[in-house]
DNA sequence: TTTCAAATATTGTTTAAACAAGTTGTTACC
DNA sequence: GGTAACAACTTGTTTAAACAATATTTGAAA
């Protein structure tokens, strides 16, 4: 239930130029037109017109305008950018998930450990091995640990499922950032069992490794996600600073 | 030559969180004080902050305050997450580059080219194979794509430089917008005969296409990067949306 | 017609103010 | 001592206004 009403605008344009209502490279309406249209002051439509421009949707031009530079994506698997769940993506992408639970522990962290995912030495974790597969192919093996006190009650039927529904709807929890570290790996035998990968074909996966925090400013979880390299793909928009 | 007030109260914050200045964890002095200490309205303050936000150096919460989360990252070798040059990018780090141009030649985009670039068929084109070196290592061959209506005059001695100083100081194209798209590719000869690799090893690279526009709203440059594996490292800060 | 200056249109920055919403601390009351 | 109401503090949203900076259009003068 978004309340915001720059958040209400920043939908309505978004979807209108997906939706191809404003032609490519093309100037969208000036701001002032934009503030009759939505009535309100501008502000709160350059609030909204900001949150396209670091989406990548449109381009501001002092003097001139705002250019719509959204060119559509050919979604060929799976696709990330936000903080996502796998079925969350997998759904907008029109694809079956499914998700099973390879290993399911609670483990206390040890300095090896702790220096590894950043949990402090001592903290109780959750550590399971989980596999997704989308249209019942196995494209993702991932390596979660939860901090207990943060996901108390997680069991292998909700890990099954969505973790972060549960998260969020059952414990309230706010999930807000994520930090990500994209690299490729040498495949391990793990992978190459599971991932039905042959060492002959490829021999490396994409492994994205995030560290995310809740509205408390907690660690809660540190995952690494080992990709099928063939199914891997990311999007980014970067936006450059003006020079130094 | 930043101007903007916001500008300059954003960088102080992030260096003297980097510097360690304010405690990890610890709360940020709220916006009242930093009102005082900068001499600025509350929306300039709250503008710094909320870039800090997306930098993924602080959380905000409500009724709180604004909470200290940046964890310096240890810099194993190339490292993007902006628009960069290599060369920046390598000096940042403390690192030699040097760049190796390959191929340097005009082409025409055909039926094929302008489908898998994006560039109209029949535009005209400089077309660059370079190879990338830190601290002596072959790490990134590249395969980029020039307008050459938008970057006019470029040469191989350029192209051994940096072809960003030119496009931005000689020709005063402003650079603004990237959209980048990270895959897992099978190695090629090509790649195995200039990255110095062994399919042996690694089979696979690590390739980021980009596709970047200037201040006109012009695509001018697609590039294909193809990394060494084992030196690949993209940073990304993700956040999560409030539940629709 | 050409050229230069002024006016107009558009986005960029900053200030000020008001109210909303969430958190924390205090105080009065039982 | 416990609790509930209240106050104080903090961030979130929105409006309004003024001026700056850049691009385009208009119009007057040569």
């Amino acid at each position: 239930m978004p309340k915001a009403k720059y958040e209400l605008i920043y939908r309505d344009l978004k979807e209108k130029i997906e939706a191809d209502e404003f032609p490519y490279q093309e100037l969208l309406p000036p701001e002032n037109t934009l503030i009759q249209i939505y009535d309100c002051s501008r502000n709160t439509v350059r609030r909204a017109i900001g949150k396209l421009v670091t989406d990548g949707y449109v381009q501001t031009m002092q003097g001139k305008g705002v250019r719509n530079i959204y060119r559509p994506v050919e979604q060929t698997a799976f696709t990330i950018g936000e903080i996502e769940t796998f079925r969350e993506s997998a759904l907008r992408n029109g694809q079956t998930p499914r998700t099973e639970v390879l290993l399911f522990t609670e483990i206390t962290a040890d300095a090896s450990l702790s220096r590894r995912t950043g949990f402090p030495a001592g903290s109780e974790l959750y550590y399971l091995q989980r596999l997704h597969y989308l249209d019942g192919k196995p494209l993702i093996l991932n390596h979660n640990y939860f901090l207990k006190s943060a996901a108390h009650g997680l069991t292998p039927e909700i890990a099954a499922n969505s973790i972060y529904d549960y998260l969020e709807n059952t414990l309230h929890m706010t999930i807000v950032n994520s930090k990500r570290i994209m690299t490729v790996e040498k495949i391990t035998e793990i992978d190459e069992k599971y991932m039905d990968l042959n060492v002959d074909d490829y021999n490396c996966v994409a492994v994205v490794t995030s560290s995310t925090y809740n509205s408390d400013g907690i660690m809660f979880e540190y995952t690494q996600s080992r990709h099928r390299p063939d199914y891997f793909h990311f999007q980014d928009n970067a936006i450059r600073r003006p020079a130094t």
